[in-house]
DNA sequence: CATCGTTGTGTACCCTCGTACACATGGGAT
DNA sequence: ATCCCATGTGTACGAGGGTACACAACGATG
């Protein structure tokens, strides 16, 4: 017994949450394999994280914060006098070009919330940030449609494997900005 | 010892799959439960399929098949006098409104995906099976759009627990359809 | 300095799981 | 009729998991 009044254990042990689930998957995660991944022992992840689903929520809240920065810093987005479609493609692809195993972990968590009721909340956090930052731009339901068809993009990415067409991208989140003629649409609920 | 020459065996096994992953989601799938749910024994499963993702992948070209008679039932789908976005909508809105409890099963087993080689093959197989029947009305890059989006309004829906509004998805799916101004889109890969 | 409560540690219990394997059974080929 | 082999059954083993809990260490409080 060494190791002691160590402040930082916590955020190690998320980490390593986060390493675990990109290298074996959420079906990997167990409370030895993260104790292992992070060198504490057993009985410290089970105290600070009494469940798994706990431990994930505090994975997919950081791994949240990476695409959040991302968005944060991307200026030109609130700006309106930047091309929006061409913005947000961009933005996809800065993202997807990046560390892929980093990409699948955060898609991974994220739709784990279908099935786990703790994470929803944490995904609508998500989303709700994008969703602010596009309100200044575009109506309610525009934005929930961009946000839609950005996630079924890198779905189709990340499943078929297919290559980012950034051009692609933006041609479309182009075709869903220019509301064609007016045609009343349902608000967002 | 008393059951035997049991053909429907193989069958059964799966459709016990099916409600296990119903009820208790991927991660509550195992030989064993799902031996006890089909009332075989636990050597029955093992045998008829090796391994977990053998089964899961049964599960999936199953399960599938429940989108895909919906898929082939709605003829008006390659008619080129329908408006298709219409169609597709209305295509969702059946889909979503039917029994909720297998449509999360569904769409659980398909971003399984994500993370198990052995499943990508078939969700590939439902992709493509819906864009051949997409593909005599629009060109191929529009065709992975609408799947994207179609892929990315699901996702919102089941989510967030949003009701799905089928006008919104029609108008959004017109927008995509309506190609702005001819600008030149990147061939699919 | 004595005490207390938070934080950290080691271990043991019991469960479930995948896997392996020996054995049973009966249809079909010869 | 006999044999073979695909199919089906029962059981045991070892790995790994969640959980519980007693104990250790140490900062804070007085």
């Amino acid at each position: 017994m060494v190791r002691r009044y160590d402040p930082e254990r916590r955020q190690r042990i998320i980490d390593a949450a986060i390493r675990v689930v990109g290298a074996k998957g959420i079906a990997g995660l167990s409370h030895r394999s993260v104790a292992a991944e992070a060198d504490v022992p057993l009985g410290s992840t089970t105290y600070h994280f009494k469940t798994l689903d706990d431990l994930l929520v505090a994975a997919l809240r950081q791994a949240n914060e990476g695409f959040a920065e991302l968005v944060a810093g991307r200026e030109s987005l609130t700006d309106p006098g930047t091309d929006l479609a061409a913005e947000l493609a961009a933005l996809l692809g800065e993202w997807l070009a990046g560390d892929r195993a980093g990409v699948e972990l955060e898609y991974e968590l994220y739709l784990a919330a279908l099935r786990r009721p703790a994470l929803r909340p944490v995904a609508a956090e998500w989303t709700e940030n994008v969703s602010e930052r596009l309100a200044s731009r575009t109506d309610p339901a525009t934005t929930r449609a961009l946000l839609a068809l950005m996630d079924g993009i890198c779905l189709q990415v990340l499943l078929t494997g297919a290559a980012y067409e950034e051009g692609w991208a933006r041609e479309l989140l182009g075709r869903v900005i220019r509301t064609g003629g007016g045609a009343t649409i349902p608000p967002a609920t």
